[in-house]
Formats: structure tokens, sequence, C-alpha cells
DNA sequence: GTGAAAGCGCTAACAT
DNA sequence: ATGTTAGCGCTTTCAC
């Protein structure tokens, strides 16, 4: 059977001899409707396959029963947050909405995004990596992992400082102590956390940090080649690299075989995320999780939680989540050769 | 600075003291308005940050610049579709929406999210995976892997019965004959394909399947377990068994090992899919790849040719892409123990 | 070159 | 208990 898709409320009112204020009583359930037509208007509701349409539903109420998630793209860390975030809102009525650009991911585009919702379509959103996080909405809003501080939303964010420190804690335990640092960009605020935590468990082991040992990438593989480069060409070569994230950490690890370097044998190396990828890369690596299925999970919480008591929004000081990370030891860390 | 997100198009015609339609002509380019106006009101438009609704928008116009893509909840397999789809976008001008449910996947999903759209939101959809396939809408829709057969949709899928041979024969070439199935379900296209791959393999090497090595799950962990069991506790227990997704795979690997099973000394065991998950499962999995990245790509390239060359959809025989798929060996299969 | 007004599908306030 | 109507933000005739 061809089945049309484009049924509106005036054909199930037309259908049942009503008027489609009555249909839209007995879609949402409002009272003052009497039986008889609530049965009859459900069976032509049925016969006809009719679902009121979100778009002009959120154009004229406030309530949509869908959560947004605004991402830049769809890559490996927020493929992780969506599924998490999906398996959270299993357990709830709502359904999804993920707006996407096509990873242009140019400076700003949640505002663009947000905007171009114009606080329809969903009743509450997630901004995933966002770099502006000074909103005011109507519906709440919730970032994860913002790029930069301050932000006066609520923010679901893992254990980046702790994460790094377990990190660097374990090269030193495998008698590393010439370590390099692939850095993310400094302006966002994780890439920052782990460089403290790096910073912070070389000073606990008593061991002061060769400046040129911190070399700045900026998350991507693209941008990880050249500080890996520069950090496995040094005199003094480093024994082990700590790259801030997994895509920095898996140019490195190519960037050594390329060298002619074995990993690791000749160089260990631990990243940060524990993205899928990670795992499918010769040899596995060592990361550090912060289970970013977990981060999605936790948004969604706050999320419903925020749009199911309104009088929470306007509370002092706004929520912060935040998620331990742990250290996940693959092969591509050993005890350093003597 | 707070940024307000809710800016309409009153507020900017109201500024630059026009009329709202000469706001919507600058917006959309349409000829007919002075230099001028133009600049002022673009200059406006750059000052509050606006964007048009693409709710407002998309019902009252056709055109909106986006794909939609519909899946039943967000999980490995659509997820890697997804990263796929977003990178095909990248190169194009369109924006990604992704509507799911929340993972509850009962039968006839697509119809619902289909209706609730109600052809608005989107230029073009994606169905991932579903399970009604006769659909009719202003606007083309493609199908990914569909679970029925007969459509009368633009299709993208896999070489399933081609990927099924080559697992089956990989397990053969391993020198296993005794080989158990867990089959996924019979009313989908792809699980179908894939039992014919098996058989066929089996009896390209003449070798005669025995009935109850083929064990009949649904395509997730725990569908798989009964079957699983059943073939593991088999008084001529088979030495390999090739599961019909990853994972199914996954918890053959695990029900084996709650067996004091080892896998691949005891048990060799090949899933389908590649998800990235499969790697990451101890030992990692021998599979086979069907690229749902390029599924999702493809799938993109044939929609957006549907959306920009209209004359095209009337055409009679839909497209009709197949990816190829191939074999990943990893570390779950080994030679048939003496 | 620009504005007024209709209408997309729906909800909600107001009538009856 | 049910219908009529205004209007959400926008595009698109149709006037002027």
């Amino acid at each position: 059977m061809t089945w049309d898709a484009r049924v509106t409320i005036g054909d199930v009112a037309a259908r049942a001899g009503v008027s489609i204020a009555t249909v839209s009583r007995v879609v949402n359930g409002r009272y003052g409707v009497s039986a008889p037509t609530i049965e009859r208007v459900r069976t032509v509701i049925d016969e006809l396959g009719y679902e009121s349409s979100i778009v002009a539903r959120s154009l004229r109420s406030q309530h949509t029963n869908v959560i947004g998630i605004l991402v830049s793209g769809i890559e490996p860390f927020s493929a992780e947050l969506l599924k998490g975030a999906s398996r959270a809102l299993a357990d709830t009525g709502y359904e999804l909405v993920v707006y996407s650009g096509g990873m242009s991911g140019h400076e700003g585009w949640e505002r663009k995004y947000l905007s171009r919702l114009n606080g329809t379509l969903a009743d509450g959103i997630i901004l995933v990596t966002p770099t502006v996080v000074q909103v005011n909405t109507t519906h709440p809003v919730v970032a994860v992992d913002p790029h930069v501080g301050g932000s006066t939303l609520p923010v679901v964010d893992a254990e980046n400082l702790e994460g790094a420190r377990l990190a660097t804690r374990h090269l030193l335990g495998l008698g590393h102590t010439r370590i390099g640092f692939v850095a993310g960009r400094h302006d966002l605020v994780s890439a920052q956390r782990r460089e403290e935590g790096f910073r912070m468990a070389l000073a606990d082991a008593g061991i002061e940090l060769d400046p040129e040992l911190v070399q700045r990438g900026a998350f991507t593989e693209a941008t990880a080649e050249a500080p890996a480069r520069t950090l496995l060409s040094l005199a003094d070569r480093p024994t082990a690299i700590f790259a801030a994230n997994d895509l920095s950490a898996i140019q490195v690890v190519r960037s050594a075989l390329e060298l002619g370097l074995s990993v690791p044998d000749d160089l260990s190396v631990v990243g940060f995320d524990n993205i899928p990828e990670s795992a499918l890369v010769d040899p596995p690596l060592t990361t550090v999780d912060q289970s970013i299925q977990r981060l999605g999970e936790a948004a969604v919480d706050v999320l419903v939680g925020l749009i199911e008591r309104p009088e929470r929004r306007g509370e002092h000081a706004p929520v912060h989540v935040t998620i331990p990370t742990r250290l996940v030891v693959r092969r591509s860390t050993r005890e350093v050769s003597t």
C-alpha cells in the first residue's frame, strides 16, 4: 500500500465531520470533547495515519516534546555523545532532533543554528562544544564541554585535569621522565585543563618541564603533525608523548612510524577521549576515557530536569556536572627502554 | 555579551525601517530591492544576528536547504551512517537535521516521523533501515538498507550476499567445516541475503548444512544470547560461528567466554558490519566491512541528485546503489584446532 | 522598489 | 461540547 505522508489536521477534521479545533483537542488530550467524538476522530486519525506536524505545532505552541542537540558536524566525538543522549532519552517521552551543519564548523555556528531554530522545534537545547556560551533564550540550554569558560549556562563536562594527571602518572610509573605534550588550542577550556593536569603531575613527581617539550596543536590530526614532528626531531627526544586528545595522539603515532620509530618500543603514546577510533589504530591507543556517552546522558538528564522544573532555571548558580575520567591502558605504552 | 536568540524578521524590519517583505527579499536574494536598502537591511541583520527560522520558512515555502535523516535511534550503525552523511554534506550547501525517537524503534516509526515532518523542515529525506518503503511524498525520499524488499523508493545498501560468502569462505579456508550461523530476523532483507550467502558458500564447498547449526536472533545482543548458547551447547559443537551482524557476534564471544571457551582457540567468530565496537572487544572481531559511512555518503549523493534534478524522480526504475563489502580479519578467527 | 495581506498547519483564547 | 478566529514567522502574490 502506498502511504501518503501529507495528511493535515484539516483532512482529519473534514473526514470526521468536526472542526479542526476538535481534532486538535483530541490529539492533545484536552478536556471538553464527548466520548463518541473522540472515538470517531481517533478512528479517522488511524485510518489516515495522521500525526501532527512538529513544525506547525512548534511555531504556535511552546511544547513539542522534542529535545534539540546542536553540533557543528557529526564526527567521532559528537557521534558518541549522540548515542548516549539517545539512550538517555529512551526513558523519557522525548524525541530527538539533531541539527548539524556540513562540518563547516566555523566559529559561532551555534549562534546561527540557535537563531535558525528561533525558540521553536525543541523544548530545550543541548549545545555540543560551543564557542559561545552567553545565550538568552526562552527555552533551557545546556552546554557540553564548552570551549570557553565563564558560562552562565548549565555545563556538563569531564574531569579533564584529573584525567591528564592519570595519564601522566601512568607514563611516570613506566619510568618515563622525558615526556612530550601535544597541547590543544589555548582558548579551549578542556585543552587548558588537560595541560594543567600534565604540568601538575610532573611537578608532583619533582620533574622540571623542559619548555620545548610542550608543542601546541588544535585537536585535529592535521594540526598535530607539526608538533609531533617537532617533538620527535628533538636532539634529546622524549621517550613518551601525551597528546591532549585522541586525534592528536593518532597523528603522533603516525608521525613516529613515518620517522622509523616503533610504538611503544621507541615511544610511548597516550591520548585523551577514548573515541572508538583510538582502539582501531595500530597499536591500540592507551588513552583517558572521558565516557563521551555519559556526557550525553548527563546533558539530557540536566536538560530534561530544567524543562520539567522551570523554577530551577532561575537559580543563582547554574548546574555544573562533571563526569569522572579513567585511564584505559592499551598497547601504545610500555616501560621506558633502558 | 549576552546574545538573544529570538530575533524575528519583524525586529529586523522595524529597525531597518522597511517592511518584512523587503527583509525577506534581501534574505532570499530576490530581485527588486534597491542597493541602499539591501545595504541597510544587511547591516541590521548583522547587528541583530538574525537568521531566518527554518521552522517558519519551511511551513511556508518548499525550500529549506536542509536534508533530513530519520533514524529509530542513535546506535553504532546509524551513528556511523551519520558521520558519512555529515561528511558528504560538507561539500554541498545543505544542512542536516536528524530526527530520532528514543530508541523505541517500534515497527512503523518511519511512517510516524515522516508524518510529523509532513513534508516540511527538509528538502529531502533519508530513511535509515525503514520497515515501510511505500511512501508518497512531495519531497524525494531515499531508503538505506531497508528491511523489506520490493521498494519503489531509491535504495542504498551493501553487498550483503557477497560479504557473507567472503566471511564463510574465510572460515572454510581456515579448515572449519562445522560452522554455526546466528541469523537475523527473517523479515529483513539484509538478514536474508547474509543467510543466503552463508548457505551458498557452504554449498560451493560441498558441505551439507546441519539445520540445527542455524539459529535465529534479531540483530541485537540480547536476542543473540539464546541462539549463541544453543549453538555452543550442541553435542557436536561448531568450531566456528558466523553471526549476521556485529552485535550478535559480540554476544557470541561473550557467551563463549561465559561457557569457558576461548576465542579464537576453541571457537572462531566472524561478525558483519564492522562497527567501531567490533574492534574494541577482546579479541577484536573478524568481520565483514560494509563501510557504513559510505552508505551514508551514497545516500546523500543520491538524495541531493534527486532534489536538484527533479525530472529524474519520475524515472521508471528507482536508483539502487550497492556498496561493496570486504573482509576485515582481526583476531577472533584462526585455523581449526586439530 | 516597496508594502499590505493571504496563508502554510497548528494551538489557544474566545464564542456559542 | 464544539466552532470561530487570531496569530506563531515566514514567503509570496498582488497592489501601488
